[in-house]
DNA sequence: GCCACATTCAACCGAATGGTTGACAATTCC
DNA sequence: GGAATTGTCAACCATTCGGTTGAATGTGGC
């Protein structure tokens, strides 16, 4: 899985972890706080974080006993501009982009 | 794996499937010759053209012996809508595409 | 020093993935 | 009708994935 695209798309193709970077969009965050409305492990959000920094999606700086999770949004243009080849979509919408949004975190967090 | 963005990323998450989208930006294709340019069995082909019709990228349509595919960049859509709202990346940029098409293609399409 | 907290590690498990092969079904051509 | 072509199905295999649990490692507070 040399690719940085193999990476990228197969961290996002897991509901958890995007609702993970929608959670880091609003505010850095520490694993335990990333962790606690997740129905799962807290072994098992590590592993997500994990999955997520080697995509270059998040960077995790520890200071004390804390690990801090900010998303690295970078990571994601090579597999937007990858995608904006196939269908000239239209740039930013805010609004559609909230509605996902809702539909990701509202009903269930966990999917 | 209800959401939508589940099969459509990670279906984007194999390279052989982006090669294979990358070839039907082209031209529709049948299934026999999709597969000619791969190292692996039609039988293989067959199964991730089946994963990418589960996600909607493309549609197969039999005439005759011979079964096409098309792609569907409305498929897309969705998941590039998500991934604008993660960094404000700018509108479409086909010089950059080339290149990454280059990267996919070029040395060695099957990935 | 000791206890509590934050996080990861290691081993394990079941299910999904990506590939193979060989048999099969459908279609066209002679 | 019979042979070749197109594509899928079914069974199988090795590997990866997403989760669990329990032990281990840092770090801070008292």
């Amino acid at each position: 899985m040399a690719d940085p695209l193999d990476t990228v798309f197969s961290a996002l193709a897991d509901p958890t972890r995007r609702a993970i970077l929608s959670m880091l969009l609003e505010d850095d965050m520490a694993v335990t706080d990333v962790a606690d409305p997740f129905e799962m492990s807290l072994a098992a959000i590590s592993k997500h974080l994990a999955v997520l920094g080697a995509a270059g999606l998040i960077s995790q700086e520890k200071r004390g006993r804390v690990k801090w999770c900010k998303l690295e949004p970078d990571a994601l243009r090579a597999a937007s501009v990858w995608m904006q080849g196939f269908g000239q979509f239209e740039p930013v919408n805010l609004d559609a982009f909230e509605r996902f949004l809702e539909g990701e975190l509202g009903p269930d967090a966990q999917g």
